[in-house]
DNA sequence: TTTTTTGTGTAGCGACCGCTAGAGAAAGTT
DNA sequence: AACTTTCTCTAGCGGTCGCTACACAAAAAA
């Protein structure tokens, strides 16, 4: 396989346009994106777009597995590498206050505006669905902390991670309304100050996982 | 003045029809709302939309209007009639658990979501700048607090402010994700956790608002 | 070179957008 | 009754939407 393409090769690297276009769709969102817009930012015309991409639909499923293999992905690794519940949970908000609002690419999340007023069912409720599978993601990691002992017996797991979710969410509404990273890690500093610690006799499992 | 009006009376109560033209920008936001999805709620046509209300981008400044001294009302009670920054504060996060999940009528906050994507930029503009203006009361209020020896006397009301407006973000952004009252009053109490409380032996202005 | 295969550019499709001209309908005024 | 004023209805304007037919260009294969 691997064999060499046969006719005219695309004029355009696709792996730029792709990016172009989760920058269009990002800023934008979906529906607010027009194919217009999109040939312009990736420099091709519509046929050229079709036929790389398929349709505008098509092409936004594209940008959103970019996006969560890229600018996304911070969620993932935190939840991966931190030894706690707190310590995930606080990475996540303190990156995403760092990647809301570093420059160069537009600010906030795109799978929580991308699909805001969207006439599209589907899109609007894919990206509903990613988001309250995100906060099951927290629940689930925060529940692991519960029975390790590093938060008190009756914490609720999905309470816990549905205040970190809105707070999630706040931050990347306030980095569009114009906050800075500063503005938004103080809001982190703050949002931290409410989890619940165990108390003072609890468990090994938190001891062992700070030692 | 008041006399008769000449002419053909309208045929449709105006108030009745403004109501139902701000759940339609209310659920679907500015730009995805079309003339014609009004004219078919609002039961006229669109001379008679036109007629009544001047173009869709009045319409909609009327609805923020009507918005804002209705379902939008209850943050600045809050904040006139209750006698600490914390309780002013708590009571705008509990009521908007409330109303962003009342039955009845779309979920969330008009304010946050109905710019959200839009491609007119003087309304997206119009709704940020609205949205910064609450945060600043908020911060106002807390300010008052700290003078009033409510707060630690380091307590940024800014910060404070932006927290408490991120919280109430996401618990709109939650209740279009499908969140209950139940679920986000628990978001309340979690995120009230955070809030800082005066040293035991501080100033006798906190002393005197809890008597 | 000729043939085959695939990408690119022009140009435009039907559908919908916000909006309105113009004719007729329904009220008050005389 | 006739006249004036205002609202409502039908129909359709120019513009943009997502998308594509078609002719041409540019590469590998024969």
């Amino acid at each position: 396989m691997a064999t060499k393409q046969r006719g005219r090769p695309r004029s355009f690297d696709r792996e730029t346009a792709l990016e172009k276009a989760l920058r269009q769709f990002w800023e934008h969102g979906y529906e607010a994106t027009t194919v217009s817009d999109l040939t312009r930012e990736m420099g091709i015309g519509a046929p050229s777009l079709y036929a790389a991409f398929g349709d505008k639909r098509t092409l936004f499923d594209e940008v959103l597995v970019r996006y969560a293999g890229s600018y996304g992905a911070f969620g993932g690794r935190a939840l991966a590498e931190e030894p706690t519940a707190r310590a995930a949970m606080e990475r996540v908000l303190r990156e995403a206050a760092a990647v809301f609002t570093e420059p160069g690419h537009p600010h906030g999340c795109l799978v929580i505006h991308a699909a805001t007023n969207c006439t599209t069912p589907e899109i609007e409720q894919s990206l509903r669905k990613q988001r309250n599978a995100n906060i099951a993601t927290f629940a689930s990691r925060i529940q692991q902390g519960i029975a390790a002992g590093e938060l008190p017996e009756g914490t609720d797991a999905a309470d816990l991670a549905r205040y970190v979710g809105a707070v999630f969410q706040g931050l990347s509404q306030q980095s569009r309304d114009g906050a800075t990273r500063e503005d938004l890690e103080a809001v982190v500093d703050l949002a931290m100050r409410a989890w619940p610690e165990a108390s003072a006799g609890a468990g090994q499992a938190a001891r062992a996982a700070s030692g």
